[in-house]
DNA sequence: GTACTTATTAATTGAGCGTTCAGTAAGTAA
DNA sequence: TTACTTACTGAACGCTCAATTAATAAGTAC
């Protein structure tokens, strides 16, 4: 193959940000290798250099490439039409957003990929940390706010995020990483409308 | 070092499967080398290639000997004392025996690998699969009968156990996995207690 | 004490991988 | 046309690390 091709691709480093996304997504950072990735984007390893210092910067700025997609579907949560709403509808919804956003596949590769290295690399952490309760903190007000007037039971803000996100993550864990048998076929409607039933059933108080 | 020490330790085997399970927990298969498991058992790499034919093969043996460790306290979920409990004091009973479960490190140390490895090794998570739901089903035997009686909101036992794993799931991932700030000081009970207050209102219908 | 087995080491090998570097075709500017 | 920049390639380097091998001290059986 010959240096600078007839036909120039426009976006090469996107092309390289997407192709290493993937293989880090699969392989994980150590088994992925400089030479996999080079392979999906179609170039040599040498060419990742052109663009990318290190392998550690290519995954760093592969993951925070794709994190952005991620921020339409948490800021939907806390858009002032939703705060409107009664905390049955508000939850429900609330619910059913956070299941939306774990069905994207893209989600999921940033899950699979934040808990395989997120342990051992606390900076990977802070990236998504950060996003994700800069736009969680609106919900919570709208939380508060029905709490102190009796709406919905008293808790620890963060004991709500665990009790809410939780089936959800687990779910994401069972069936789409662990692939565990029993869960292979379980459609997300089939946990969600459950759980909110539930859920709300016991967070938010009979009507007085 | 002079081969065959004077004092032979009597259980090197042992002393190197819990040397490569530290390691393995703290690093990730990959990260971790064979020298670094070596030395923390304190011998020599080639000495690990006595016991075990490949890292691969020392993997699996250290992980699967710790899994036994988690044996008793699924088993005692399933106990036949507990099945002559009242569903409010059984599932009370249940949330906390797993919150015990999920408080020792070592319980900690297996997600952790199985969350990093189980994705990529499927071999991996079939160990598990098997033994968490060999003992979990004498527990979804007590549900199914109380759902029947109506004691219980009825629902797929399988989101029932998302219901009742998830929060604590997402709770060990977010405090000692990956250490989020705020949840870095969450102790289990603070979790625990308003968990089980909320989820038995919604899952065990009003006394009739 | 001799023969054999067990348990271990030191040293080495070989593959794989991140990274570097010199070279070069294609585009741009004067 | 010349000078320069952009965007790569092919080849090689150096290192790490899993795995092998030959040697050997300590224990055991006879």
């Amino acid at each position: 193959m010959s240096p600078r091709p007839k036909n120039p691709p426009p976006d090469r480093r996107g092309e390289i940000l997407e192709a290493a996304f993937r293989v880090f997504a699969e392989k994980g950072y150590r088994a992925a290798t400089m030479a996999e990735i080079a392979r999906a984007a179609g170039v040599t390893p040498a060419a990742l250099y052109y663009y990318f210092p290190s392998k550690a910067d290519l995954f760093r700025a592969a993951v925070t490439e794709r994190r952005s997609q991620l921020q339409p579907a948490l800021a939907a949560l806390a858009s002032p039409d939703a705060r409107e709403l009664p905390p049955r509808e508000f939850l429900g919804a609330l619910l059913r957003a956070m299941a939306d956003f774990l069905a994207d596949e893209r989600t999921r590769a940033v899950i699979r990929i934040l808990l395989a290295e997120g342990p051992r690399d606390p900076s990977l952490v802070a990236i998504f940390q950060e996003e994700v309760y800069g736009n969680i903190g609106a919900v919570l007000g709208y939380l508060e706010q029905h709490m102190a007037q009796g709406n919905v039971r008293p808790m620890d803000p963060r004991v709500f995020l665990l009790f809410f996100q939780g089936p959800l993550l687990a779910m994401v864990i069972f069936r789409d990483l662990l692939r565990l048998g029993p869960y292979r076929d379980l459609p997300n409607p089939a946990l969600v409308e459950p759980l909110a039933e539930t859920i709300l059933a016991g967070l938010v108080p009979e009507k007085r």
